[in-house]
DNA sequence: CCCTGATTCGC
DNA sequence: GCGAATCAGG
């Protein structure tokens, strides 16, 4: 992949929002979090909120042989201007009525679901369509997928239970689903029961 | 263990 | 310029 104009300006944006640099790559697509990191840091974006106290000396790893002589005058991360982290979590869901909160209101739309960008390019390498382990209420957890499955009245209800992408309360799968923009949202696309 | 960003350096 | 590897830290 590489860093277009667009896919630039869309990880500027992101970073801005105070996403993390795992789920501007997931967001992104066929790139890594590192990558995201090393693109952040040569445009000279990095250290939104984090103000200074390096509090530990500086890292110069590597024991390798060549030393790089020129050390870095990193620009100082401007104390000042302390960006308030975005809210970016729903977290509306406090662990205990998850169940409630999915099974009254199938996975609809977040409350940020305006925000929210456009699915990636596609989902292909990031999760599996099928559920290798799905979980009951008890085995849910705070970075599983709350996606659920079945009927919550019925025993059998469970929830997909695959890891969730960093900020969301679902798989990455799931948030393509649950999370749409309002604009593109169509009712072809909206599984009126869970599926998997 | 999960995650976060920061840095280095071979490519 | 890019990003994997590696680091420090929560």
């Amino acid at each position: 992949m590489q860093w277009t104009d667009e896919r630039v300006e869309l990880l500027k944006k992101l970073w801005a929002e105070g996403l993390s640099a795992s789920q501007i790559a997931a967001e992104l697509g066929g790139v890594t979090r590192n990558a995201v990191i090393g693109k952040v840091h040569r445009l000279g974006l990095s250290g939104r909120a984090k103000v200074a106290a390096p509090s530990s000396a500086p890292r110069l790893r590597k024991p390798t042989a060549a030393a790089p002589a020129s050390a870095r005058v990193s620009a100082a991360p401007v104390g000042v201007a302390a960006v308030a982290r975005a809210p970016q979590a729903p977290a509306y869901a406090s662990r205990g009525n998850a169940a409630l909160a999915v099974a009254s209101a199938a996975p609809a739309m977040e409350p940020r679901a305006a925000v929210h960008v456009a699915p990636p390019v596609r989902l292909v390498e990031t999760r599996p369509a099928v559920t290798p382990e799905n979980v009951t209420i008890m085995d849910l957890r705070e970075n599983m997928c709350r996606w659920p499955l079945g009927d919550p009245s019925q025993p059998d209800f469970r929830f997909c239970g695959s890891r969730t992408t960093p900020g969301s309360a679902y798989c990455a799968c799931h948030s393509a689903i649950a999370y749409q923009p309002a604009n593109d949202r169509r009712r072809d696309r909206r599984p009126s029961i869970p599926t998997h």
